[in-house]
DNA sequence: TATCATAGGTGGTCTGACCATTACTCTTAA
DNA sequence: TTAAGAGTAATGGTCAGACCACCTATGATA
């Protein structure tokens, strides 16, 4: 290594050595990293000390290896991530609570954002949808959270979306009227009934 | 290991071991994990493996080593899971709008939470507080979001207020009188009335 | 030219060794 | 009896070397 500097640990400076190569060269998604032992010898650190440098990027879903050929930069959408938080994290029921609020919520603003933004034409053809195709409620909703129109917001959601998946609520499914009568409150455009669609299908006594 | 399950990796296998260690005795921040010793020999796998998954995990800040001590479980409450997802969720998605829309967005549904989950001698708190000190906007919805009692909110808006400062958008400061008037709507629980302070605070013509 | 066996490179894992730091234990002195 | 100190054990940090399993490219052979 070049810059020990004191204290930190060796594999905290791969980390960082690996993220500077991959910035000096330009590296994308998709190149491979020169291997373990290149690594070992250039930075002058034992292969184990490189090795767990690499395990903790590939746990973290931002490099992947595969045996025989080498080390890749990885496209990381971030499930990895979600997944293995979720089982650590997830472990106390406040947090499980703040997770179910934070989604529901947030449904509700993409909701109150879609009496604004989308045109009566989006609506009805998603109507049309609710009514006669077959999907899941993280479908429906993933298109309410995209009419909606705020990036920020459907990325949010998709997280949300995952690690509230992976709490294995047991939950009645919705029936399809409660689908359509929520976009039919939004079709007229009134707040208060489409909070109280959004109540009704997801058996909530509040909100 | 137990059952290598065919393909999955040695370290993998670890995490998971150690993650179904924590559940079954109950551990919490604070307490200490077994050695990587004898995690090695308990599991049945090299030390080099097991430290695979250790430093893994540690780089995701869900656990601490000390050298001489030992590794113990950390208070993940914290920060490493928004530094990680903000680095995703906000990495590219710079757009003004979608930022001030769910920062605000999210803003009203801390209060709505606060009408539910805040104590009167906490909002009379606040309110003496927005009435006597000085503070900014910034740290007066802090104490608002911490309020909510959602970790997930607090954090997403710590990092939504960040970027919005960072927008430097020209903005009136609003009154004090308008702070305390917010207050006074939570106080009396009426939904409509903090919307209708909140408008005035942040001069929005809906919402 | 097409096919296939071989060798070399790569990650995956284990073992054993040594160091630095901390915690523990037991002796010794006040 | 108690407090201080020295010595020992335990722990994480790191390295080196050895295999193995797998993939790829090379090159010889049919």
């Amino acid at each position: 290594m070049s810059k020990p500097n004191s204290d930190s640990k060796v594999y905290v400076e791969i980390v960082k050595q690996l993220r500077l190569l991959i910035e000096k060269n330009h590296l994308k998604p998709g190149d491979k990293l020169p291997s373990e032992r290149e690594l070992s010898e250039r930075l002058n650190v034992g292969r184990s000390s490189v090795r767990e440098g690499l395990r903790a990027l590939e746990l973290l879903g931002l490099i992947e290896t595969r045996r025989g050929e080498g080390t890749f930069i990885r496209d990381f959408e971030g499930h990895q991530l979600v997944q293995l938080l979720s089982t650590f994290i997830l472990q106390d029921d406040k947090a499980k609570k703040d997770i179910m609020e934070t989604k529901y919520l947030i449904e509700i603003d993409c909701l109150w954002l879609n009496m604004y933004k989308a045109t009566d034409n989006e609506l009805t053809e998603l109507k049309v949808w609710a009514e006669t195709a077959t999907y899941t409620d993280d479908e429906f909703f993933l298109k309410v959270v995209q009419y909606a129109k705020n990036h920020l917001f459907l990325r949010i959601w998709t997280i949300l979306k995952d690690y509230y998946n992976s709490l294995q609520i047991a939950q009645e499914t919705p029936k399809k009227t409660d689908y359509s009568q929520l976009i039919e409150a939004l079709l007229n455009r009134r707040e208060s009934e489409v909070r109280e669609a959004y109540r009704t299908l997801r058996k909530l006594s509040n909100i």
